[in-house]
DNA sequence: TTTACATACCTCGAAACTCGAGGTATGTAC
DNA sequence: GTACATACCTCGAGTTTCGAGGTATGTAAA
């Protein structure tokens, strides 16, 4: 039951953590769907099921926050590269600065 | 639109890192549904909607994170008071701990 | 005294979200 | 030719959220 509960709790605030998460590591420079995904699990701890990640990735394309490219690399298949817009570097320096005050609240509960 | 993404995003994570804020602010003290709203309001930075927080507390006590007490104050409605079980501050211990962690990751990508 | 507001609890259900499963396609290694 | 890593996508059953609505007490102003 221990277990249960645990990873429920870690589920929980991981996948809602996700789209900030997405949005900082595009901060960082562009990329592309597997890409993220592959440096969300070193963030985040855990894997980002393609399931979540593809429809959000469209989602901050239809809002604006990205814009995608199709690049044809040398060896393997396209890529859908994401790109983060003036407005999307906006949000997420806003958001950002959101997340760490209450991040810091909370470490000081925490401790 | 800029406000309303921004408004979404902050909303995503707050609400997830709700379960463990509860438990965070149960961890300092006992305390009763009403008055864990009002700390949450300073610890999250917004207000936690009553449809989401009730359910939750239940769900706590289902799960044997904590148990629930009414007390009956001189003044005023009868107050419900919640108590963390060992088995709470277990889980509380590891999952903040683990929140800990994934929280260092997200500042430092932030930064 | 009655209107208003703060405290304090709860449930319902429409809407939104998650993510496992299933599908397509390329390149490399055995 | 089979398996696996890269790389994209959608569907939909199940889960979760939270606004709205409901009950009730005490206080303070109109």
């Amino acid at each position: 039951m221990t277990d249960e509960t645990l990873k429920d709790l870690e589920k929980r605030w991981r996948k809602s953590v996700l789209p900030l998460a997405v949005l900082a590591v595009l901060g960082k420079g562009p990329s592309h769907g597997y890409g993220l995904a592959v440096a969300l699990r070193d963030v985040l701890g855990a894997a980002t099921p393609e399931g979540t990640l593809y429809p959000l990735l469209n989602g901050f394309e239809r809002d604006g926050l990205a814009v995608a490219e199709w690049t044809i690399p040398d060896s393997g298949p396209a890529r859908k590269t994401y790109v983060l817009t003036p407005h999307g570097r906006a949000v997420l320096a806003e958001a950002g600065a959101q997340w760490s005050q209450m991040s810091h609240n909370l470490g000081k509960l925490l401790s």
